[in-house]
DNA sequence: CCGGACGCCTGTCGGC
DNA sequence: TGCCGACAGGCGTCCG
């Protein structure tokens, strides 16, 4: 579910709502999520701990206390909303963060596919985080970049830029939306991409996560922001979903490739190739 | 080293 | 109505 923009969404959510809390409880109901809930780890040190930030590298919200970072996945179907206290909890609600203030932070996944992870100090150099490429964002993620990382690569592009050693954070939406948006074929072989076609890769891929961004992110069906809302992006995609349908550009009606087992449609007018 | 397939798990949807 | 396969926002691991 959550790519980069719905975890932004999450984590600016959380940043204003739970800073200064001060941890009174944690709740297991399941740890077998893709790796076990170091449970025994975090009664032992969130309690009493004050809240100090709630920070995001590519698809990771970093929890930060005095005591070191709680880092926390959202994997396929996760959601992390900040709920009453009293409130009932359902048979995917797997974690309750008990804050101080008479709610909770609350871990909803029903595949299992997210995690709970103890970052310690230095939760950027956690196994699972310390191989991660740029965050898309900033400067230092860019076309040139791009263009020579892109030596003597043969794989498509789409499951390039999908791969978080290359860039941290673009899933199979915001992939398909930026090549889209670049005009480039997603089955393309990366080492064809010459310079100018990088650049615009690049680019597309800053604006299409950041007008995710400022849109909420994308609620397909179960998706919500920290406090319940919904995000609006899905009304802003031009080719996900949109198999079959005319494209926005165009009128050509929408194909699809499946690379690495991912939906990946794409106009097979405004993006030729491979 | 590289690229691709698999598997983890639950829910939903379309076809018969 | 019920059943069954395909598919869904991710990603570590294994295999050729």
């Amino acid at each position: 579910m959550p790519e980069l923009p719905e975890v932004e969404t999450i984590c600016r959510g959380l940043a204003q709502r739970i800073p200064g809390r001060v941890v009174t409880g944690v709740v297991t109901r399941r740890s077998d999520l893709r790796w076990l809930i170091p449970h025994e780890t975090l009664v032992d040190l969130l309690p009493g701990e004050t809240i100090v930030a709630v920070n995001r590298r590519a698809k990771y919200v970093l929890l930060v206390l005095p005591v070191g970072t709680l880092i926390i996945h959202l994997g396929m179907s996760g959601l992390l909303r900040v709920v009453p206290g009293g409130e009932p909890p359902g048979r995917h609600d797997h974690l309750d963060i008990l804050l101080d203030d008479g709610y909770c932070l609350r871990l909803t996944d029903p595949r299992r596919f997210g995690a709970v992870l103890w970052g310690g100090s230095q939760p950027l150099n956690h196994p699972l985080l310390v191989h991660l490429g740029p965050e898309p964002l900033l400067d230092s993620f860019n076309g040139s970049l791009l263009h020579a990382l892109s030596v003597g690569r043969r794989r498509p592009v789409k499951s390039w830029i999908m791969d978080s050693r290359v860039v941290a954070g673009v899933g199979n939406i915001y992939a398909v939306e930026s090549l889209f948006v670049a005009n480039i074929h997603p089955g393309r072989p990366v080492h064809t991409l010459d310079w100018e076609a990088c650049q615009r890769l690049a680019l597309a891929i800053k604006d299409r996560l950041q007008a995710a961004i400022i849109q909420g992110g994308t609620t397909l069906r179960d998706f919500r922001q920290s406090d319940g809302r919904p995000g609006y992006f899905q009304q802003s995609l031009r080719v996900y979903g949109r198999e079959g349908m005319p494209c926005l550009t165009c009128s050509t009606p929408i194909k699809s490739l499946r690379l690495g087992g991912r939906s990946s449609p794409f106009c097979p007018v405004c993006q030729p190739g491979p």
